[in-house]
DNA sequence: AATGAATGAGCCTTCATTCAT
DNA sequence: AATGAATGAAGGCTCATTCAT
């Protein structure tokens, strides 16, 4: 008996098994063969489903792009307050799932690959121009529209600095320690600005 | 035209040619062909005075590290005050020559190499490890070990977060805003140390 | 016409191919491409089936060796008497599918590749002793085990040496005048034998 | 001062160096290059004085030949009995100098070469009928021309064998066995004879 | 729905050989 | 006499992609 509806499990089963290979390699010199056959299919299956090995990577990029969106606005529902609300896009940047070393691997290589892709470049803007506003969204209530933009690219800046260095194995500070300083250093500008 | 004494000249080519084309290309996906094409050469004369596509990269990353290396010493000769020195360092790695487009792509091609070779990620954890111990020599002067140890951090997280996103195009904020914002986060803290 | 099952078809027509090859350019020294030109396949295809060069000769060598140890074994079938068995191994050494020109250049390159290959080497040694033990076992009913051993390692010697002089086409004994003279080894130990 | 009449020493150094690289490697797939370093000279220099690596392998081999002939001449010299004549030219086959581990495995790469290289070729089979013509002269002495005929080729075939078992490191008997067994079997031949 | 079969294109690398000095 | 410089040509191998079943 044919098996019907297939697709949706194909396709979620690929996507997994590119951020997992991705990861593992740390690089994007994984072939689709190695994907296909972790996914537990046929490269031939797997272009038929996607297309292009291209389509493939860009698939797995949106679904942690999408899955990191969902992750923020989980967080900031119920969140009123300002403050809060910018620890918590934070804290989704380094929550479990998110902050992994294979997670941040993949991202780590799709944000290399932007520099080559105008697809990849294009859906990382995106991603990108819709963390921004979340950040300004709240900082404006909390800054000057000057100091707003300066505490938003400065926060923006540490978390992919944090990223990079996790996934180098740098002596790098663990999750918690990185996060600690990445509200820091909203901390230092609240301070600065209540000193005057 | 003497024939002799080529070699320091042809590696010197190759060397600005590979980082060239990985700058623009955004990624280790060159042939060694466009490489040395670019160093007006033929590949098997790479491949001669080289070895193998790892020794082109390598050589070309050692240049990259050993360019900012001096150039950090070089602005280091002659300041005494702390804050002086860090504020050097930092710039350092926003000079031209070093925040170039090019060589920042290069750059960040490299740091994800690091994840799959031994070599590359042993020559940037030096280069790491570098840094660190001189941000710390002068940081250890202004604050106490446990903040000295968490600006140090900052400092190298945000910068590596600059560079990445110069890298991609994004609405990052140009080389002058950059190394303000980094700056400024030394300042953050000596505002804070002063307040007590 | 179907399209599966092909690897067994493939593999057989590599190896024919491979023989052919090696026998005609009497050289190892023949490329991938030629041989699976020869076998009407793209040279992809052949590393798909072989995975690399190496495995290819090593494929043919074994073809090569289990057909001459199976028509030895054939041909001992229903012979008892010893003399009578050890004159069928030398007519397996001579038998056509075995002395063919293109055979024997393949043999003999395979011969010495052994010095090279640690692979084909023990494969080679592998039949040596097999033949040594055939050989053996009918020599001990009829001489001392001294003697036994020197004429195994005669007729050995022999049968290698008009090999390669075969292959070489020197004014070479053709294929019933080298089975003879062999032949005629073991005759002369049994004469001296007779005689005391 | 430029040195004068450097040409026989640079032929003769890279002559020993073919021979030794090719039996060290057990395989005529050494470059030019190894060769010309051991040598202690630049590849190019080598192909100045040969002209082609062909030529260097020709040069190599015609010293094997020759040297084999004098040791030959040289052993026949005073020597009337037929019998010990023959014996004389097998000692010679299996004299130090002739029958060393490198020397052995340069002369079976050169034999399979004589499949591809018709130069090659030529120069074997001159050696191949001198040697030949050596043996039935005296063979010619002991027995009838068919006989004759008979032992020299079993005697070649046999010499030939032991050569190539010897390269490849078989259980082959050592030197003084592999002898003793050719000799033997022109003793087994006279033994017959001797029977009538 | 799924896959084994198949290949064209391309890359790294090696090497004999030539040439200018 | 001697060599560093230089390359064209070729080979092994990989892989995304297509196709027939």
């Amino acid at each position: 008996m044919p098996k019907v509806g297939m697709e949706p499990q194909r396709r979620e089963a690929m996507i997994r098994a590119t951020i997992q290979t991705i990861g593992e390699a740390g690089s994007l010199d994984v072939t689709v063969s190695q994907i296909a056959k972790r996914a537990g299919m046929s490269p031939a299956l797997a272009h038929h489903y996607f297309g292009s090995k291209d389509q493939i990577f860009l698939a797995a990029m949106r679904h942690i792009l999408r899955s990191f969106g969902e992750s923020v606005t989980l967080r900031l529902r119920n969140l009123e307050e300002p403050e809060a609300r910018i620890r918590a896009i934070i804290a989704a940047s380094f929550a479990s799932g998110q902050f992994d070393k294979e997670i941040v691997a993949a991202w780590l290589t799709f944000y290399v690959r932007a520099m080559q892709s105008e697809d990849v470049a294009r859906l990382l803007s995106v991603y990108a121009r819709r963390l921004k506003s979340n950040l300004m969204y709240d900082l404006r209530k909390l800054f000057s529209p000057e100091e707003a933009e300066q505490v938003a690219q400065g926060l923006a800046s540490l978390i992919d600095g944090f990223y990079i260095r996790h996934a180098l194995q740098h002596v790098a500070p663990d999750r918690d320690a990185s996060q600690a300083l990445v509200c820091d250093y909203l901390a230092l500008w609240m301070e600065r600005k209540a000193r005057g």
